[in-house]
DNA sequence: AGAATATAGTTTCAATTGCAACTATAATGA
DNA sequence: TCATTATAGTTGCAATTGAAACTATATTCT
């Protein structure tokens, strides 16, 4: 007998929905960003220099997000473009010194309010969540696409 | 050091729309239902007759997407309406034998898929990953929400 | 080399979503 | 009782989102 209360889907829905919202409304509030902004700011923080392309196999973003991403944040001034000489269609983004600067505030928050989401948990329940989510992940995408395959599926955004 | 691979909003997130995607197609392509439509039917299931109100309540749905979500399965004869006598702003709503013949047939598929997601893991993996989803709910919904307070704020959908 | 095909990224358009405003009814309080 | 305020649900509008079409460059095949 199937109770919503106590199905994956729908938990593990909520939980992120939670999650999302208030991190969400945090990042737009003191910063400005929305969340896939963010997401951009992080990788770029982590990898000095990545085309379009690698930012969204990097940070699971489909290509229209990290397109939109970007351009709103060399707007702003926190990112900028360079041509990516090997190859023409693409190009290189990094942060620039502002960039930088906005992401050492952020990060900071960011590991906070993760540490007010895992207050009372043991590192060992980190961890096992950590691989659970991971494994769950996986599962989701291997099985059965259905009929037609999805191959080319554009992936959405989320935190 | 902020590790976007490590940090647990991103996993949540990442894991939350690799199985919404996932049900979500299957919801739509054999069903033709939406994730919000799917989830009133499996609360109307579960408890005969309630208001919008009630069923935003028992499934995290914000009052819009209730209504909207209603109005669909009327139209397509799942679902009926009946006033509300203590209350007129207010009505019932429950499944017609139709909407409950589509449930008996969305349910096994349901628990398959999560079944599906879940093998592997032993009841006692299943049972922390529920306790775990649970408790960072809870912290996510009752954390500090900013300055303003947002009690009558809307709730998402989600799967 | 030239044609055909594939790929990177952007843009357009349609669908989904949520907030705010609205309608209708109920509850409260002078 | 009548005015005020609160609540249930719906609708209009604006913002977000993604699929498909598009542009430009690269690769492959003859």
């Amino acid at each position: 007998m199937l109770k919503l209360e106590h199905f994956l889907p729908y938990r593990l829905s909520v939980a992120s929905n939670a999650v999302s919202t208030r991190i969400s409304l945090s990042y737009r509030k003191r910063f400005g960003l929305k969340i896939p902004e963010w997401r951009l700011i992080a990788i770029l923080a982590e990898h000095e220099s990545l085309t379009p392309l690698e930012i969204g196999q990097a940070g699971e973003l489909d290509k229209i997000t990290v397109s939109r991403a970007a351009a709103a944040l060399i707007e702003r001034g926190l990112v900028t473009q360079r041509r990516n000489p090997s190859d023409g269609r693409s190009h290189f983004l990094s942060l620039t010194n502002d960039g930088r600067a906005l992401y050492t505030e952020i990060a900071p928050a960011a590991l906070a309010m993760e540490a007010e989401l895992l207050a009372g948990f043991s590192a060992d329940q980190r961890e096992a969540l950590q691989a659970l989510l991971r494994r769950i992940e996986a599962a989701a995408q291997s099985a059965d696409v259905g009929t037609a395959a999805i191959a080319d599926c554009q992936q959405p955004a989320g935190v």
